[in-house]
DNA sequence: GGGTTATTTTGACAGTGTCAAGATTGAAAT
DNA sequence: ATTTCAATCTTGACACTGTCAAAATAACCC
């Protein structure tokens, strides 16, 4: 059953990974300790430190996870196909993503890792990536249809800011109630489509 | 000098506060311990114990001063006197305050202290007054140029959701570079700017 | 099979938050 | 002024954390 088969545990980097991911979303990252996981997948405190350099590295791996399967919902959601609706249902997406992985949320973008550069190569990558996706299927949709003098990346940094800002309120339950979801998001729909088809300034 | 004659110390209550701050300042939330914290205050590990209840406490009330500094902000800056100016000025400004003290901004909103109902009554209090005061000063100045059927609250909730969202990638260093401050936040006011003036949908 | 390397373990260390119990001190009460 | 009392501070201890060093174990290559 192990796919490439290991030695002592058979693999114990994907059971580190995958157990690391249910404790993340049971405790948050303040709970997830490299000691808990190590009893949890049944060896020893510092066995996981043969395959994850240290915390930080096994935390990069679970965002890298996160980010991948983000980056995959951008590129499916973004077809160049009708961009109103496209948009509306990206950000509903998002907002799904975010709230129902709230950890993985916090972790992809929270200090935790992105303080002092602290974040692995492989995680920059994919995490830049995403949002240069973002960034190009925007710029498609919205094509000819952007204001002149309108820089596109600088709408996607907004519009992306946004969306984001709006996770984070929700997720650590600041001014914005879980049962505002609905109406909130709408909202903030509304007001990247107005900035989106007729800016001012 | 000590303003109420304290016991040993003199006034340890307010000492740790300030300790705190410029040890928050310094080293971030990860690196403010309360017995660093002790040993730069001279006295024992456990003698903030008679101040703070918990870490938590003093976390919280380090959030309660920087939240009192913004909502002051919020009241000066948002007065109403021409609404154009006023909320670019404020974006400015709350931008301002977020990357020249990113520490505390983090503290402010982060999960540290609003994860699992951790918050005191106190900082729930200011926190809530501040955005409270944002809400109404903004319907204030957009009293009656607002298009029908629309929630001022709601509009409120976007909008700082876009502020916030800004502050939050720009201090974590994520998507946005220090250098584009100028240019996203003049994008970012544009973006609200347009759907205050005239949303969509 | 022997040797090399990858993997896992045990032991240890410094650092953390926090509790319990004792020591010290300031102020109020008599 | 002396006693009383509560506020303040200290020392000792505990469980928990991340991480290193060195020893033990097991898989692989030849």
């Amino acid at each position: 059953m192990a796919q490439t088969g290991r030695y002592h545990h058979g693999d114990l980097h994907d059971t580190l990974l995958q157990e690391a991911n249910t404790l993340l979303s049971e405790q948050g990252v303040e709970g997830l300790s490299l000691r808990k996981l190590a009893e949890r997948a049944g060896v020893s405190r510092t066995a996981p430190y043969h395959h994850f350099r240290d915390k930080n590295a096994l935390l990069c791996a679970l965002a890298t996870q996160a980010f991948s399967q983000l980056d995959e919902m951008i590129n499916r959601q973004l077809q160049a196909t009708g961009s109103q609706e496209s948009i509306q249902n990206f950000v509903r997406e998002y907002l799904r993503f975010a709230t129902e992985n709230p950890e993985q949320y916090e972790l992809m973008f929270g200090r935790t890792i992105w303080k002092g550069g602290e974040p692995t190569d492989e995680l920059k990558t994919i995490a830049y990536r995403s949002f240069r996706h973002y960034a190009e299927r925007l710029a498609t949709l919205l094509a000819g249809r952007l204001p002149a003098r309108t820089d596109s990346l600088r709408v996607a940094q907004a519009s992306w800011a946004t969306v984001h800002g709006l996770c984070r309120l929700l997720i650590d339950g600041i001014y914005v109630n879980r049962e505002d979801i609905e109406t909130v998001s709408e909202q903030s729909i509304a007001l990247i489509m107005a900035a989106l088809s007729q800016p001012s300034s």
